[in-house]
DNA sequence: GTAAAAACCGACTTTTTGAGTCGGTTTTTT
DNA sequence: AAAAAACCGACTCAAAAAGTCGGTTTTTAC
C-alpha cells in the first residue's frame, strides 16, 4: 500500500496543477480544501520542491506554485520520492539496487525474474498517469445524466 | 517491498517442494539451510498450514510437507497470506475493498483507474510464478560453462 | 508407560517506520 | 517595522515488523 504522504502529494499537486495560472497557492489552501494537516503538508511540499517539482515563494502574495507542466510529472516519480523503490524486492530496483539478504544465489534465484517483471509493468503503467492524465480522468468520471 | 514473512515463506516453501517424496521434513532443517530464525518460521509454516498449504506430523518422525501440488500455489496466495493485498490502495482491492479516507469522490477519482491496472497485471504475473515455475527457473539458472 | 522428539501456543520484547506535532527562524512584501 | 508566508529541526506517538521465550501437547519408539 502507498504511505498517506504520496496520496497527500499527489492530491496536493493537483490540486496545484489545475490551478497552475493563478500564481503562488498558500499551503493552507492545499491543507484546508484537501483535508491535510498543514504541518504534515509543508513538509510534503518541500519534498516535492528539492525534487524540483515545485516552486515557492515566501512572503505576502506567496506560496507554491509548478515548475513543469503536468504532462511531465507522473506518479512512479511521487511515489518514489515518498515511498522510495517500486521494486517489491531490493535486488530488482533500477536504482538504489542492494543485494536480497535471504537470497542465496542471485544468478539461480527463481523470484527475480517475475518480480522484475512486475516491477517493470508496474513503473510503465506509472509512467503513463501523468497529473494531466489524472486530471483528465477526474473530469471523464463526471458523468451526465441522460 | 514485500516483507521478511513473506520471503521465509517463499524459501521454506521452495525447500519443501523440493523434497516433497522425502516425508516430513524438521523447521530445525529448514531453519538451518535457508538461514531462517527457527521460532519464526515455527509461526510462519504453522499460517502456511492454516491457510491449507501445508500440513504437519508431530513427534519422531514428523515435520512438516506439502498438502498441494507445486503446481497450484503461486506467488499472489503467499505474498496476501503475509502482506494483506497485492493492490497499492484499499480501495482497488478486490476482497477487502475499503474505501479510501482522503478520497473525495471515488466516483472522479482520477487514480483510480491506473492503480487498478497495477494490481490487475501484478495478480496476473503472480499468480503465474508456482512454486513448480520457480524450481524450474532456479535449474535454468545454472549455467553450464561452454 | 515412560522418555524423547517434534510440532504447537501465547505472551512478550525490540526495532523500525509512518504519521504527525511543536516552537520557533528566515525571507519577503507592504 | 510589522505582517505574511515559507522554512527548519527536533520531537512524540502509535502501529507494524521482526524476533524471542518458556513452556504444552501429541506422537513414536523402546
Amino acid at each position: 500500500m502507498i504511505s498517506k504522504k504520496t496520496k497527500y502529494a499527489i492530491n496536493a499537486l493537483v490540486h496545484l496543477a489545475k490551478r497552475k495560472d493563478e500564481g503562488p497557492i498558500l499551503i493552507s489552501d492545499i491543507a484546508v480544501s484537501e483535508h491535510i494537516p498543514q504541518k504534515f503538508l509543508e513538509a510534503i511540499l518541500l519534498d516535492l520542491k528539492k525534487a524540483g517539482i515545485l516552486a515557492s515563494k515566501k512572503g505576502k502574495g506567496g506560496g507554491y506554485y509548478m515548475t513543469k507542466s503536468p504532462v511531465d510529472i507522473h506518479m512512479a516519480e511521487v511515489m518514489r520520492l515518498f515511498d522510495g523503490p517500486i521494486a517489491l524486492l531490493p535486488c530488482v530496483t533500477y536504482m538504489y539496487y542492494e543485494r536480497c539478504e535471504e537470497c542465496k544465489d542471485e544468478e539461480t534465484c527463481g523470484i527475480r525474474d517475475v518480480f522484475l517483471e512486475v516491477r517493470n509493468k508496474t513503473v510503465d503503467l506509472l509512467k503513463g498517469a501523468t497529473l494531466e492524465e489524472i486530471i483528465k480522468r477526474e473530469n471523464q468520471g463526471v458523468k451526465v445524466k441522460d
